[in-house]
DNA sequence: GCGACAG
DNA sequence: ATCTTGTCGC
């Protein structure tokens, strides 16, 4: 049933995905486009959104993808939509969103049908934006197939245009003190591609922020901040929680050994090595929790 | 053969 | 992404 995804993707179609994300890219916007982005206190902002998928854990294939929203300022959520997909693409680096941005279009189409006053006025993505090969990653993607503000938060440098995870950087990272402390990522061209930021007082790692579509990186960072009770940004953290729990709810025990597949065993004997029983001859069944 | 490699 | 418990620290 649960096929792995495919293979690695021959050439010809990197050269197709290659030219679908440079298509795309073209529509990319960079800046504000809303009022909030700009207000000092993000005055207008009430929703806020955050994606991830959670996979099964021996396959690739399997997850469970969540979209959630929070209300803003106070980060509670206020809808939750979890669905079990099959992954087709493998992942490879440079075209996570070919793996997963087809999942999260879903979810996000289900709310504007479903709840259109629930949809947020921007998307949490955990993945990078224009920090990117080709700059254009999955929260840019995501951004131009919804039309929705999206920020990119990895938790991991992606080493690319002469961006890299060595000691002087490591060293930047150190330097970090306080949270809400920064450092820009500036690619070979000078560019900044991002920032990482400090995001809690109590994490050394930090959080590699970079622009999606429709915010500038300003902004960016700074509601990124504004959005961490912990390392990662709330919108984010609660989809990736709340995917992991659905799939456990679901596939995490379909059979939690049952007390009968242990009597089972009694009445057809298999095999008893030795003379050591480990298991006490007592029983152990699972309180079933319903709910 | 060795290092890279968002999720 | 996932494999994984306890443990050190505030």
């Amino acid at each position: 049933m649960a096929r792995e995804a495919a293979e690695k993707p021959p050439e010809e179609i990197l050269s197709l995905w290659k030219r679908e994300q440079a298509q795309l890219k073209a529509l990319l916007v960079e800046q504000d486009t809303e009022a909030w982005q700009r207000d000092p206190a993000f005055s207008g902002l009430q929703r806020v959104g955050g994606v991830d998928l959670s996979f099964v854990k021996g396959d690739s294939a399997s997850a469970c993808a969540s979209l959630v929203v929070l209300s803003y300022p106070e980060l509670e959520v206020v809808y939750e939509d979890c669905s079990m997909v099959n992954l087709t693409a493998p992942y490879m680096s440079g075209f996570l969103a070919f793996r997963e941005v087809p999942f999260l279009v879903d979810a996000v189409q289900r709310l504007q049908e479903k709840e259109p006053h629930m949809v947020p006025q921007v998307l949490f993505v955990d993945g990078n934006g224009v920090l990117h090969h080709r700059g254009f990653g999955v929260a840019c993607h995501l951004g131009i197939l919804t039309d929705l503000p999206c920020i990119g938060v990895a938790k991991k440098l992606l080493q690319v245009d002469g961006l890299e995870n060595n000691a002087q950087h490591k060293e930047k990272i150190r330097l970090l003190q306080a949270e809400g402390d920064t450092f820009p990522l500036i690619g070979g061209s000078g560019t900044v591609l991002g920032m990482a930021l400090k995001s809690h007082s109590h994490s050394s790692k930090p959080l590699y922020v970079s622009v999606g579509h429709r915010i500038s990186l300003e902004s960016a960072v700074r509601l990124t901040r504004s959005c961490c009770r912990f390392r990662s940004p709330e919108p984010v953290r609660q989809a990736d929680i709340r995917s992991r729990d659905y799939i456990r709810r679901t596939l995490g025990s379909p059979r939690p050994p049952p007390e009968q597949e242990r009597s089972q065993k009694l009445q057809k004997p298999k095999v008893c090595p030795k003379e050591g029983s480990e298991e006490p001859a007592g029983e152990g069944s699972p309180p079933e929790t319903h709910s």
